[in-house]
DNA sequence: TTAAAACCTATGACCCACTCACAGGTCAAA
DNA sequence: TTTGACCTGTGAGTGGGTCATAGGTTTTAA
């Protein structure tokens, strides 16, 4: 297969498939005649696994690694089991995070509808924002 | 006032402050003697406005628009009240998207209770990530 | 007085997972 | 034979900083 073919048998761009491959996770033959990739039904096969684990919030690293165990035919379904339960505290944190951003947003937004837009006098910027506390700063601190 | 004074006094590191100087959102002034950079009281103002804007979702193009508005002493209250709501309903829109991602994980986990690690057999990497069906790609799935 | 600590400067790489652009080479059908 | 679809590698861009490097300056303490 060359790279617009395997780029459609897994619903990807040829780009990705490109930068799959720069990337290590493919490892296509080459042609010498024309330097053109070939790939075959193994790298069709670890394409599509890479696309499901980045459905399922895996990193490139990670999957590399994943890749890696396997070639080395140790099952890497431990390590996938661990860093995915990792990665999903992760996504919860993120998600609490965003909450978090909105409530701020969404609280801001209702205290901007008494306020008046004010023209910058050298002391004020926006009125909007300035005036506006945070209340995540009040209760506790991030990072 | 030096980097580390005004970074002190926002709240921020020194290469913050750098940063955003690069970035053109401070003007300190120059002492040619030593090439050091020295803010003023303005500049403390811009930095807290641009540090609360961030924190309320602003992007730093944003943010330099709106100082830039200011400068020209143009309200940016209109402009921040648009922007903001342009904002909020982006980060509905990743809440949304990171609360589908953390649904599908979920599924997953529930559904690699039961399932025993396997070896690399040239067939399947891992069967926890090969045999697990997205419920976004395959939504008519229950019943 | 001098040496070390703490500050300052500019620049560029790095993070993430692609995506796009550029410039040129290859190959199929019309 | 020309068109157009494909291929190659490389490098820049995304966002908001953070960190490293290498060197210059100022302050503090012995």
């Amino acid at each position: 297969m060359k790279v617009k073919e395997l780029a459609t048998a897994a619903d990807v761009t040829p780009d990705t498939v490109r930068f799959y491959t720069r990337e290590g996770l493919l490892r296509p033959s080459r042609n010498p005649d024309n330097n053109y990739q070939y790939y075959d039904a193994e790298d069709l096969r670890r394409l599509r696994f890479a696309r499901k684990a980045r459905q399922l919030g895996f990193s490139l690293p990670e999957i590399r690694q994943i890749l890696g165990q396997a070639d080395e035919h140790h099952s890497p379904c431990p390590m996938v089991r661990d860093v995915f339960e990792q990665r999903l505290a992760e996504v919860e944190r993120e998600i609490a995070e965003l909450q978090q951003l909105r409530t701020r947003m969404v609280s801001a937004l209702s205290a901007w509808q008494e306020m008046p837009d004010g023209t910058p006098d050298g002391h004020t910027i926006c009125r909007l924002i300035e005036h506006w506390d945070d209340p995540a700063t009040c209760s506790d601190k991030e990072h």
